[in-house]
DNA sequence: GCTGCCGTTGACGTTAACGTAAACTTGGCG
DNA sequence: CGCCAAGTTTACGTTAACGTCAACGGCAGC
């Protein structure tokens, strides 16, 4: 059994930048924030699988429109402070909050789905009906 | 049949703040990014029931994390200007981006609302673990 | 030893989306 | 008439989320 295992892999700030197409500052800006603590080699930071994994929640969090304190707490939702977890209940009702906002976005989502679809239709229509004037003329 | 009919109501600034919850200076600010150009009764915006239903693609779209530049060009994906209508193709190919950025998005959020009921289950069984542990004893 | 290249910190700049404040007009009413 | 409430414009302030230098350290290769 080598001591070269597969397990707990390890990552550079620019390997990191590179896989999610952003930024070494944006990286060092989320660590700042407090959403990212990596260890270091000197003055080098590492980045573990789990930081991967807390990077990848945060751009998730960005795409549906989270701030990065929201994002912040879905974090912590995931890796719960063992010793903190006399919050539990807190914890729950954010969870059931975030749920909440989350139903309205996907019903907002739907809805202009919906009409972006009616709004193609229409445009469509349009592009047919000059198509056959030219053609009929 | 009277004049009084139902039809073309209007509406001050701050009747629509007030249904909107949102102030009088958010509202003449999207005027002044062309997101709206209401009326005037000299100085004083008259708002029609279109302006209204602008102002609920707005709103929306702030809640799906839209910039007021994206809501400006769903706006006239519902209202083309008529003459303008040259430029439907180059819609019809908007539309179909901003579709592909709400499938996205759709996606994000379906994983996020599975990932935040795991959480809860999780949360939901410390709590329990918790309780077992305090009433045993 | 010099040159790149990657990494670091720190400071300042920038954009979007409003908030806040000042200073003014205008219609209604007691 | 005096005054208030609601409206207006103009201008500056604010916050979040980075971008953009500047100045520096370490090390790989020539």
């Amino acid at each position: 059994m080598s001591a070269t295992s597969t397990k707990s892999r390890t990552y550079s700030i620019s390997q990191l930048a590179e896989e999610f197409a952003i930024t070494t500052r944006t990286i060092r800006f989320y660590e700042e924030k407090g959403l990212l603590q990596p260890k270091r080699n000197g003055q080098t930071r590492i980045y573990s699988a789990a930081d991967r994994v807390k990077l990848i929640l945060i751009l998730r969090g960005k795409r549906l429109g989270l701030s990065l304190e929201e994002s912040k707490d879905i974090i912590e939702m995931y890796h719960p402070d063992q010793d903190n977890s006399h919050q539990l209940q807190t914890l729950i009702d954010k969870i059931r909050e975030k749920r909440e906002q989350l139903k309205t976005q996907l019903d907002d989502l739907r809805t202009m789905m919906r009409e972006l679809d009616e709004a193609e239709a229409r445009c469509a229509d349009a592009l047919t009906v000059m198509k056959n004037v030219t053609t009929s003329s």
